[in-house]
DNA sequence: GTTGTTGCAAATTGTTTGCACTGGT
DNA sequence: ACCAGTGCAAACAATTTGCAACAAC
């Protein structure tokens, strides 16, 4: 189980071009801590870096499975976390894949709408909330935390067989 | 089942002051459309009506066995659903309660923060995200309903606890 | 050799579904 | 009487957890 104790990510990692580079530096992150390297987390990067795109938890371990078979479903879900903790990946809270995750790429992140038909999940501008942050934090003293939550709605696509006004999902 | 085929909200109803009026307008909106009001449909809207916060389902299951024992969890869910259909209800996705439900009060609907450590949720005014939504269609055509899901971040409180910067849940 | 991690199986949580029966209109 | 709606039990999906065995350091 991941800790109560909150810890604070450490640097954010450079995503290195190479996976290999990117997972031997995440070693060393691990290691500072007094955690390890181990072949499940090796499987859960690659599959990471192998894929720019957002992975619900279900979509890893399809693919950390098709690369290491022994690696068990429990331990993906508590690796992403660990690498979570770490600072190392991102989730997004979605519908549709329930979470999804990615790696943190360093500088500012970006957010999230999905679509509530077809589930695609669309990158948005990382300053996109920026005003309504404040204006919440002025209102109500609330923090908002853009990245975490992905926008709703429907994509250009969607928006056209279904169109809004309509009972959401 | 809540059929495939997606209709189009009723007129908005007027919420009443009084729960029997309420209901009895919900009635009718029902049976225009050849439904029915039922004991677990007027238990439901009797809790809905009751609390004018934002209930998770089985917050609702719970205060609805309270009013109507023999109601059945599965029943609720589905009375929720048709509510919604009939867009007497509105929901929102929030992490922590899954889904909360409240009366759809006529006009405009406010939007909602969600705190991630307590689970507070927050209204907020129905047109913060009207500029963030016309930026959104432009950038990528995607159409933003702002009141489907709940932002998410810190509430003034836990914000002292548990300052952002850390690991997201 | 520690002790952080894993694998497995089983428990949880939130929600849905198939079906025969009941109750609104 | 008809058929929408219900109760029930079981299925589901996405996670989580306790624990003994294992493997990084």
């Amino acid at each position: 189980m991941t800790s109560e104790v909150v810890r604070r990510p450490a640097a954010a990692v450079a995503v290195a071009a190479d996976p290999a580079t990117t997972i031997e530096r995440v070693g060393v992150l691990l290691r500072a801590r007094g955690e390890r390297m181990t072949r499940a987390r090796r499987a859960v990067l690659t599959v990471l870096v192998g894929d720019g795109a957002h992975l619900g938890a279900e979509e890893v371990v399809g693919r950390v499975a098709a690369l290491d078979a022994g690696v068990h479903r429990a331990t993906v879900y508590r690796t992403l976390d660990a690498l979570a903790d770490l600072g190392v990946v991102q989730h997004v809270h979605v519908r549709r894949t329930g979470t999804a995750y990615h790696l943190a790429h360093g500088g500012r992140e970006h957010l999230h709408a999905e679509c509530r038909r077809c589930g695609v999940v669309q990158d948005l501008p990382p300053d996109l909330l920026d005003g309504v942050a404040s204006a919440v934090l002025d209102r109500d003293g609330f923090t908002v935390e853009p990245t975490h939550v992905a926008l709703s709605g429907l994509c250009a696509a969607c928006v056209t067989v279904d169109p809004p006004g309509g009972p959401a999902r």
